[in-house]
RNA sequence: GGAUGGGUAGCGAAGUCUGGCUAAACGCGGCGGACUGUAAAUCCGCUCCUUCGGGUUCGGUGGUUCGAAUCCACUCCCAUCCA
């Protein structure tokens, strides 16, 4: 199956510009393809995976791969998909994040030159006001740029000149890479089409219009339910362990709505077309073993953070919902319970309710916590207690460094000793 | 500036005419529990605080009254319409 044919099994394609040029193209050589991400944060969340698997994908393929950090892009703001304009970060934040994501690339795709990580800061900050105009403003049409959705979605509440003209440096960069290292393809999500569009135009005006050069863009990920893929509580699912805990990133995998879980294995695992049907007639024969969540979480936790993480998150997976938090180090707390509510507390023994409101804040009010405890909902280091009379002893557990509450079947909260 | 409608618990919304039976219906959300697959749906309980005596609430202030979310005065804010 050629590669084309792969992504789309995978739902994975959105746009194509000349579909059959493209496929030819790809079925011909080795290409040069890009896909870019301007260091907005300080680390990328799961939504940035989606492009890079594909690009990841390619590799495999036998292509040439290349990430463009958007050092010069990202300091700019590209104004898709947001309705107002952006306050500038300044380039001291964009340097050290493109520095981060960087180097989380790395991690990601490894550093053996077979993925190409570029930084659009490099060529685009050489380029002087005069140049800039003479060589590549010149050849944008403000009609066309206008007419864009992303621009035209905002004249009603107003865009800068700046944002305005991130499409042509984002072009740019097309034309660089494809003049640099034979780049043909750029990639993107849904809202980049015009971004791109605009790239390849760029390109023909320079290179002749049968230059070839295409665009490729994902679809936007939705949830069964209708939200949007990557969001949680807590907000976004970061890659940056410290951010999203190997732990919690294992379990919003493994969370996933049945009705969800075969299009996240396509998109997010390398499995192939024969495990992952096999994977959907397990939900359909057996879905409470749900082995195709448990599956992706292994797949997806591998790839980011490793295959010891994988094993350390099922651990702690473990301990939590059977209750047994007991059973588990010190360390593994540390990290099961790093974005968990936690509290500051000191080695006292408390009286439940009290320790409950007063020392940790845990219930909100003492008519709570006494119906909490009566009713069999608090758990101590693993222990129900359901008597609003007893002691807790903050120094007999987890070399007296915690205290684990669990409050109903699976809400947690962690009490840190500190005298 | 004028007219009208309105501000009630996390949100929505009754209650106001006919003052006490109202810590305030009902819905949503939230939290527990049962069931379960760490799911969905469903069902049950709780949802101002409390030392369980009681205390503090209905935009704010002051008043009438034995008693006010409910009546009166003043005041602040919101919505719509008119200028």
């Amino acid at each position: 199956m050629n590669i084309i044919d792969d992504l789309r099994w995978r739902g994975a394609i959105n746009q194509m510009s000349d579909e059959d040029g493209l496929t030819e193209l790809v079925n011909e050589k080795s290409v040069g393809l890009y896909v870019g991400i301007d260091p907005t944060g300080d680390s990328m969340h799961i939504g940035h995976l989606i492009p890079f698997m594909i690009l990841k994908r390619f590799q495999l393929a036998g292509h040439r791969p290349y990430i463009v950090i958007g050092g010069a892009t990202g300091s700019i703001g590209d104004p898709s998909g947001k309705k107002s304009e952006r306050t500038l970060q300044t380039m001291d934040v964009v340097e050290e994040n493109a520095r981060k994501i960087t180097a989380q690339m790395q991690g990601l795709f490894g550093q053996d030159g077979s993925f190409k990580i570029v930084n659009n800061y490099d060529w685009t900050s050489k380029l002087s006001l005069l140049d800039f105009l003479r060589d590549y403003g010149k050849l944008f049409n403000v009609n066309t740029m206008l007419a864009k959705e992303v621009v035209a979605s905002r004249l009603e509440v107003g865009i800068s000149f700046t944002e305005f003209t991130y499409q042509i440096l984002q072009s740019i960069d097309f034309l660089h890479l494809f003049d640099e290292e034979d780049v043909q393809i750029q990639m993107g999500g849904a809202d980049q089409w015009g971004n791109i569009t605009a790239g390849i135009d760029l390109i023909h005006k320079v290179k002749g219009s049968d230059a070839k050069a295409f665009a490729l863009t994902m679809p936007l990920l939705l949830k069964a339910d209708g939200t949007k893929f990557g969001k949680t509580e807590g907000g976004a699912v970061w890659l940056d362990s410290e951010k999203t805990t190997p732990y919690e990133f294992y379990q919003f995998w493994i969370n996933q709505d049945d009705r969800d879980v075969i299009k996240f294995l396509k998109y997010f695992t390398f499995l192939s077309e024969d495990e992952i049907n096999e994977l959907g007639e397990k939900i359909k024969t057996a879905p409470e073993k749900r082995e195709a969540q448990r599956r992706l979480a292994e797949e997806v936790t591998a790839f980011v953070h490793g295959d010891a993480a994988v094993k350390e998150a099922q651990d702690i997976t473990e301990a939590l919902f059977s209750g047994n938090v007991a059973d588990l180090s010190t360390s593994e707390i540390e990290q099961g319970f790093k974005n968990m509510p936690s509290v500051d507390v000191t080695s006292e023994k408390r009286n439940i309710v009290e320790w409950l409101v007063d020392v940790t804040s845990i219930e909100p009010s003492r008519r709570q916590a006494r119906e909490d405890v009566t009713n069999g909902a608090i758990r101590i280091n693993g222990e129900k207690v359901d008597d609003t009379d007893a002691e807790i002893d903050p120094s007999t557990h987890f070399d007296g460094k915690f205290v684990v509450v669990r409050r109903g079947k699976k809400r947690y909260f962690l009490a840190r000793v500190k005298d």
